[in-house]
DNA sequence: GTCAACTTGCACAGCAGTGTGCAAAGGCGT
DNA sequence: ACGCCTTTGCACACTGCTGTGCAAGTTGAC
């Protein structure tokens, strides 16, 4: 009938995962984007769509899902550790930039209003971890700002999803804009621009 | 008939401007907001905004050109005789503060895809202006960035979103996020912090 | 108070998208 | 070659939105 539910041949997986990585990319593209015209771009038809996810809804819970595991992952591994908050935030923004396409669509999403009600909330432990960075940065005298933590938060995650948006425009080749990004992100922290750019050559190089 | 198409009584007049002004706030919270919504939130019934606009896409379209119009006068008239870079970034981020919410409308619909087509073209001036003073800053070494200047003003344009939307959720006064946005986007720039913070309270005090 | 301009309320056609059912292919392992 | 799981290709019902027509109010100006 409506058919695979739980027995999986490894060709329904591969077919899934395909839908999964194309919805990401359409959603990138527009937040918008039809359950046709994902199944058209993965290459399969709409009535296939649902048959591995029941809605639409589930669908994109799914990618989200996928993305903050792997954001959370990617952003614990990275900090792990490090003690200096200049470091940490240096580190974890470069982290990110490994896992760009998956971060930009939480945040894209999360921006959205209503879209899967819940991003929000999914996303809000990551973002408490950040505002707690940058407070103790603040407090340390390592960083400087007249706005405070969690507005300084929302700066730097619109400052990385802008780099990333330059470098789908083609104002930026993709390998230097982690770095690139890192360095500003770190300035607009009131980290001087030389201290940050010595600290981002030394974390990118080694290790 | 479909009523008031050239004729304006003082009413209609009212109106239409309330429309406008509803509209623009409900497509900032939420693009897609549909005639309904917009018509209700006006206290006006959907037929009656299709009497002063003939389509959403004409409504949206006025509002655009409002917009357009705002920030293009409000930025000209900002650095209108100014020649030193930082400070030209300074009045002009200044001045949007000002008509913060028809920036956010423009920028907003901008990163939808194709709400109303030709968006980016007519913001185009306004952002090659931007980029051009940011270029202009960079030769002279009064800014600083591993970034170009086009993605530079990418990133200048989404942290003054970023602060926008921290007033809009709480975290930040409305009175200093001006100011506050102005020495963040000066600093990430590469104008050391102090310079920024004098450069700031200087332009914002004495007019 | 009268008249014209504006507004309302309802009805309608049209379109695009979602989610579902079912029968007929199709592919792959064994 | 068989059988099973998956995919396809239609069909359908339903929902929500747009844009329009028309007749009956309502309002402000004169």
């Amino acid at each position: 009938m409506t058919a695979m539910t739980t027995g999986n041949t490894s060709r329904a997986d591969a077919n899934r995962r395909r839908i999964l990585d194309v919805a990401l990319a359409e959603l990138l593209r527009d937040p918008d984007a039809s359950m046709d015209q994902i199944a058209r771009a993965a290459g399969v038809v709409r009535r296939t769509v649902y048959g591995h996810f029941p809605s639409r809804e589930a669908l994109i819970s799914t990618l989200v899902d996928e993305a903050v595991a792997a954001l959370a992952d990617a952003d614990a591994r990275a900090r792990d550790g490090v003690t200096d908050p200049a470091e940490a935030v240096a580190r974890s923004v470069l982290a990110i930039g490994e896992i760009a396409d998956r971060y930009r669509l939480l945040i894209a999403l999360a921006q959205r209003t209503v879209t899967v009600q819940g991003i929000r909330e999914r996303l809000a432990p990551l973002r408490a971890g950040k505002v707690e960075l940058l407070q103790h940065g603040l407090d340390q005298g390592v960083f400087s700002s007249p706005l405070p933590a969690p507005a300084l938060a929302y700066v730097h995650e619109q400052m990385i999803m802008a780099v990333m948006e330059a470098v789908n425009d083609g104002l930026l080749a993709a390998q230097e804009a982690g770095r690139s990004a890192t360095v500003t992100v770190l300035t607009a922290a009131g980290v001087p621009a030389s201290t940050a750019t010595e600290l981002v050559a030394r974390v990118s190089e080694g290790k």
